[in-house]
DNA sequence: GCAGAGCGGAACGATCCGTTCCACTGTTAG
DNA sequence: CTAACAGTGGAACGGATCGTTCCGCTCTGC
């Protein structure tokens, strides 16, 4: 056999599923508890603190890059959602695309530990002008509400972030039922008063990403 | 002068003053932050640390009682609810009083960091019947969608209670925005299709009151 | 006046956590 | 075959945090 057999299991090959697992585990872990230790990361993953260590700098590095994943999850979900032809259902499943990928928690969430690149702005920029579009797309099909801003975004997906139980199929099929409720109530359809109180402004949700202290 | 002149500047006032001023303190202190250490409560009441463990025997005794205030308070507003003769007002306005009185938090959010009394085991227990009370009006009433459940009503009020910026009456004013949108969402107005998933089942959100780990 | 309630805040001990360090192991280049 | 070494596990360390205790002071009520 001059090349490995089957699954190259070297020490490299090892280290290389290693990478992947640390991700996932880290993923699970900071979305469960964003102040989690590093240990504790380490032990979902099933390896030593020093598998961790060798690939990022330390926990703030391991933070931001999961935190900028998280953005470019974001970022495929909604142009995903841009090239479906209905304004509305672009709206509607991109917001169920974000609620299921959980990628609310992994930005919003972990924002304020760690300082951002400046790949992320941008990225985060990019971001915002998506879901500008998306809106802006979902009011030309008439059937959102007209009183509704870009930023109301952030409060849907806070609020469908915020639904939470141990089980995680469980707690997608709660938060869906969250967005559907909310859905119905962004929607032309609910014939109630207009939204109480000055609009979500833009840059009211920056504070988030200020440094802690 | 006999008795003292305008307020009634004695170390005993001065001491019964405390008493609130602690709690108030105590209560904004942990509704920002439920893991906030003791220390800043008496900060933010401005006493020494002396003051606090005067009245209570460690952390655990405040946050229990804080705790309790807080669903007395749940239990103030739905009577009050339950007053209003127009079932769907009644619904309506018992959301927006726990949401104004940011019950939410005080409760659910401190559960699991002592062990509760029997009494409070009581008092949620009329808690809940009396949401349920209120859910069954609102079916009654016709305005509320069929597909609603008592349980849903955590959902709706953990939304809200995730929305949050510093300003604590910008908060209020964005909370109840958030909180039209779901009531639209709720209504039969909304004629979208029916919510997805199992509905929330009874005790399915108990996990929160057990001690962490 | 004087006993003591009430208080401020330093000090203590326990815990937790990020990071470093070292010994060990299997791999791979030569 | 073997010497170097990438990769790793996990103990150990140092700093930070936090709940609680304790001591000395003040001011009041008798």
């Amino acid at each position: 056999m001059s090349t490995s057999p089957r699954p190259p299991a070297g020490r490299r090959a090892q280290a290389a599923r290693n990478d992947e697992v640390i991700l996932q585990a880290a993923r699970a872990v900071f979305l469960d508890d964003p102040k989690a230790p590093i240990a504790a990361v380490a032990d979902r993953a099933g390896v030593g603190i020093s598998a961790l260590y060798r690939r990022y700098a330390g926990k703030e590095a391991l933070l931001r890059q999961l935190c900028h994943d998280g953005l470019r999850r974001y970022l495929a979900v909604a142009e995903e959602a841009l090239a479906e032809p209905d304004d509305w259902a672009a709206f509607a499943g991109f917001l169920a695309g974000v609620v299921d990928a959980d990628v609310h928690s992994l930005t919003v969430h972990l924002a304020g530990t760690f300082t951002p690149t400046e790949e992320m702005g941008r990225d985060a920029l990019r971001a915002s002008e998506l879901a500008a579009a998306l809106v802006e797309r979902a009011h030309a099909s008439g059937r959102l509400r007209a009183d509704v801003v870009v930023q109301d975004l952030g409060l849907v997906l806070e609020a469908c972030a915020a639904v939470r139980v141990p089980d995680p199929e469980r707690t997608r099929q709660l938060r869906r039922r969250q967005l559907a409720v909310l859905l119905g109530g962004l929607s032309t359809a609910a014939d109630s008063d207009p939204l109480p109180g000055p609009p979500p402004a833009a840059g009211e949700f920056d504070w988030r990403w200020r440094l802690r202290e």
